[in-house]
DNA sequence: CTGAAAGCGCTTACAG
DNA sequence: CTGAAAGCGCTTACAG
């Protein structure tokens, strides 16, 4: 932005003969920014506004001399126009913030994937926030990206915080990812977990196993609780007994702790034949457990999950895992954000899962 | 930004007695904009400028009643700065721009991870884009980011562009991650991996492996090829021929693929004691070929690679991979780059790998 | 101790 | 067909 180091150049004005004064950026064209609006004009002999109309492509509102020149310095000098000074102008920019919860975990990094491909298609920049998890730096992310002007906000599996509380009631343009407004209805993309756990059942059920564990976290979140209530009701429902599903959580934030934590609580001697773990990461976790106490996966146990990770196939061959649709959610999220935008309300987006 | 949706109000100026026009945000409070510093100049009854520099910490220009009243306001109503209009003013930001090649690699996700942590403790801002490894995208990012007013620029595994060369000519701060500035000297933090091959390559020596194979990609970069190089020449520096390495390479982009494609070039009858793979994407890869060919990872064929994700321990325990110190490259970027910014100049941070 | 004014780069009614 | 002017939110010499 602007002109550090430029120098100032003295340009006989067309019109009148006054003396115009403008900023020129470095004459050794080493400047770091961009020419300016000024910069143009003065070069093309034309006021500003000419320049930004013939900019933003109202061409017929100018002859076709004047824009054909103004068009040939603009690409002459680099001019490209600068973000800062036209969001202030317009109170708007293309700016979409998407805060996630752990880039570290190879579901949230290809939600990431997919949105910031869906985004720049449809003209936006994606502003990425790793939140860790914690509802300080989610907050603190929020009112950054206000600040920044962004036009709309993805969440994606967040975590209930004052300053979301905050922007959902002033209702900031916001589209939930995994898990859902905790603050009352919005738009919303993910699966159906409750189907997905009883499909991990009905897959248990199919192969003759009937007294698995299912491992999840201990301060499980909405959608955790679901995939265990999916898959333990389902069991039920297909006469398999309440006490005949082990249930095994551990407490923390990390899922493979969970998952290793939790397996190692399963009996050595007795161990389970299936294993539903509610995450990839879960029954990566899991998976050393087993391994460590002698167990063969997926010989001896097998062992499901919900996530379908691409890695899977190369470094866990012994998972089945329930594949989430990630590589398609980015095109649903920046649909439901540009129905906001329009003012047509929220929605859901439930998205097919399938067990590959 | 600004007051979308907002009021005016008319309010009695405390000096002359004149009226002044301001506007409020909405009376609602549902406003998704911040007030700005109008709005609490005017609730409490000075200037903007007081408060602007209040609000910049200047306090000792002003009364400790003014401060002590604006601060109150200013908590009252919220306010925030609004990054848009400071960055214009100001002409630079708290923004760094991270380029990085793919989310999708967990090394890549590492590094964006631990540098989101240090730009944050400084003080600055992250923006995140996937160049995909595309020229192109590179170049529309580097354009845009500029546009938006970044202050500096990372670069991780950068691929040689148009706007890339532009770009450092001009002196953009900017510091190369794992992969040097292909235009000229710059900062840059990363590995010597001239001496992560060496290193590979005595490991593979001192279990007496000497026909071991190598596997990298065929259009490699320098960090590859540098790696090759100090695994062959170590190698032959302690006396195994030239020719007892077998060197297997594929096209491509993606480290997995390529693993498994190199890998399947492999003899299976004579299938090499020691497998190296330039990184642990190509070692994923190569695994899988290993077992589709009944090899016995590592009981068979010990395999060694260069990255150290973390995921391994869980999911690759047959890998013994060289750990890069991602979580470490952080703290140096954003050294280098406050370094840059303070004028002194470039430099190198070559890390510390070890085989866990 | 405080405020009026200029200006960052841009857009957009408005006037000609 | 074109330009002068106002203003987005902010900072900062400058004047008092």
């Amino acid at each position: 932005m602007g002109t550090r180091g430029g120098g100032i150049a003295m340009v006989l004005d067309r019109g009148g003969g006054r003396w115009k004064l403008i900023r020129m950026t470095s004459s050794k064209g080493k400047s770091l920014d961009s020419a300016s609006l000024a910069t143009v004009a003065a070069k093309a002999g034309v006021s500003i506004s000419t320049v930004s109309r013939i900019v933003n492509g109202q061409t017929r509102r100018a002859s076709p001399e004047t824009v054909e020149k103004v068009r040939r310095i603009i690409e002459e000098v680099g001019y490209r126009p600068n973000h800062v000074g036209r969001s202030l102008r317009r109170r708007e920019s293309r700016l979409v913030a998407m805060l996630i919860a752990n880039l570290d975990n190879p579901a949230m990094a290809a939600i990431a994937d997919s949105t910031e491909a869906a985004l720049r298609a449809a003209g936006y920049v994606m502003f990425l926030c790793d939140t860790h998890d914690r509802a300080d730096l989610q907050d603190d992310y929020l009112y950054a990206m206000r600040s920044h002007g962004v036009r709309g906000y993805v969440s994606v599996v967040s975590v209930p915080s004052p300053g979301l509380k905050e922007f959902v009631e002033a209702g900031a343009p916001m589209v939930f990812v995994s898990r859902r407004n905790p603050y009352g209805p919005g738009a919303f993309v993910g699966i159906d977990n409750v189907r997905a756990g009883a499909d991990a059942a009905d897959w248990f059920l199919a192969r003759n196993i009937t007294r698995p564990a299912v491992l999840f976290p201990a301060q499980g979140s909405q959608v955790t609780r679901e995939r265990v209530i999916g898959f333990c009701d389902r069991m039920q429902d297909r006469g398999v007994p309440g006490d005949a599903i082990i249930r095994a959580s551990a407490p923390g934030l990390s899922h493979v702790d969970i998952g290793y934590e939790a397996a190692c609580g399963l009996p050595p001697r007795n161990w389970p034949a299936g294993v539903m773990c509610v995450s990839d990461q879960i029954a990566y976790g899991a998976y050393r457990a087993a391994r460590e106490g002698g167990v063969d996966v997926p010989a001896d146990s097998a062992f499901v999950s919900i996530d379908g990770n691409r890695i899977n196939s190369w470094l866990a061959p012994w998972l089945s895992s329930i594949q989430i649709p990630h590589d398609a959610f980015g095109a649903e999220i920046v649909s439901l954000l540009l129905q906001i935008w329009g003012g047509g309300g929220a929605g859901e987006r439930i998205l097919p899962h399938r067990l590959g």
